[in-house]
DNA sequence: CCTATGTCAGCACAACTGACATAT
DNA sequence: CATATGTCAGTTGTGCTGACATAG
């Protein structure tokens, strides 16, 4: 994700600059929406998660660009370290965090490349491997996530109820999607 | 976005499969932090609005499928419908739905070579380009959207209220961002 | 001259498909 | 044997950078 350019007076990039608008645009089409076609909250709340999404997205990849992480290999490493031995099979990290199995792949090589993790044979089964955090990932993610908590993972203008709130609204969603037994 | 392989009994994808997990991997994940690191709410509603873009993403994407359409062509196209002539300057449209000039350049072209809008000259600035619908991209966004309407948008599992809870509680997320003027 | 609009080449990244090697 | 795990090559889609042509 590249970084945007952030607090030019020209605005090229658009996913956290700026302050184009007069008027919020979903809000708008949200009201010609409904105007045409019909109820419109749906498609209001969808439009919003999507750019919500893109919002948090941008944000957090630039507060984990000095680490040279994106989120999702951050998420990954933060999961090796919630293991007791620091280590898991490629495949429990993909059913956990919820990414295909390819996916999976290219991040452990790139968190490998970097020299945060280290691949391992499953001794319990030889199909397995193992994706084994280093000594340097430890340091690494420790540090990464010192500096997503002092920035409240980009959430600082919600308070704990709304985050709560947040949650639990999401939390249907992911229900009715089959993620988990609800 | 390819179209994830549903309803198998070997789950390979994990945008909208599968039930593998009898726990919350989110809330799992948010008792260690909070157990390790200290609150742990920020997180929890960050990784949840990551699912669930994931989640919508797949779904909108597969209905929309059938019209050889991506979420974001969907939106372009829809913009257009709402503009009195059925055409708008590509700059506009960037700004409007928040996205990358070259990703708009892209949208457009994809769009153009399905036939669904036309490129033209701005007759009011040399510089500007105008995107207009044609009468088959206006036939293929009123089918499209009945089909999404007909999911509720892949919303179908929140009542009206839980809705509109949900956009106001993203608008300060939008707002903070800068998208426009709270 | 400076700014704005749009395009292009190129890159990074996520997610997928299909094919495959290997092990259970 | 079928199933499960992981990799690889290749594709699609989005979003960015940097450079550029053109017009205001």
């Amino acid at each position: 994700m590249g970084e945007p350019g952030r607090g030019r007076a020209t605005v090229t990039s658009v996913a956290t600059d700026q302050l184009n608008l007069p008027f919020d645009p979903i809000e708008r089409a949200a009201r010609t929406w409904r105007d045409r076609f019909g109820p419109s909250s749906a498609m209001a709340a969808v439009t919003s998660i999507m750019r919500a999404h893109q919002i948090l997205l941008s944000q957090l990849d630039t507060l984990l660009k000095p680490y040279d992480l994106t989120f999702a290999r951050y998420e990954a490493l933060v999961l090796l370290t919630f293991s007791k031995s620091g280590a898991l099979p490629l495949s429990r990290i993909g059913e956990r965090l919820m990414v295909h199995p390819t996916s999976v792949t290219n991040t452990v090589d790139r968190l490998e490349r970097a020299g945060l993790v280290r691949r391992m044979r499953n001794p319990r089964d030889g199909r397995g491997v193992l994706a084994e955090i280093t000594d340097r990932g430890r340091e690494v993610v420790a540090r990464a996530t010192e500096t997503l908590m002092e920035a409240d993972f980009a959430m600082a203008m919600y308070g704990e109820a709304e985050l709560q709130e947040m949650f639990a609204l999401l939390k249907t969603l992911r229900v009715a999607a089959g993620d988990f037994e609800g």
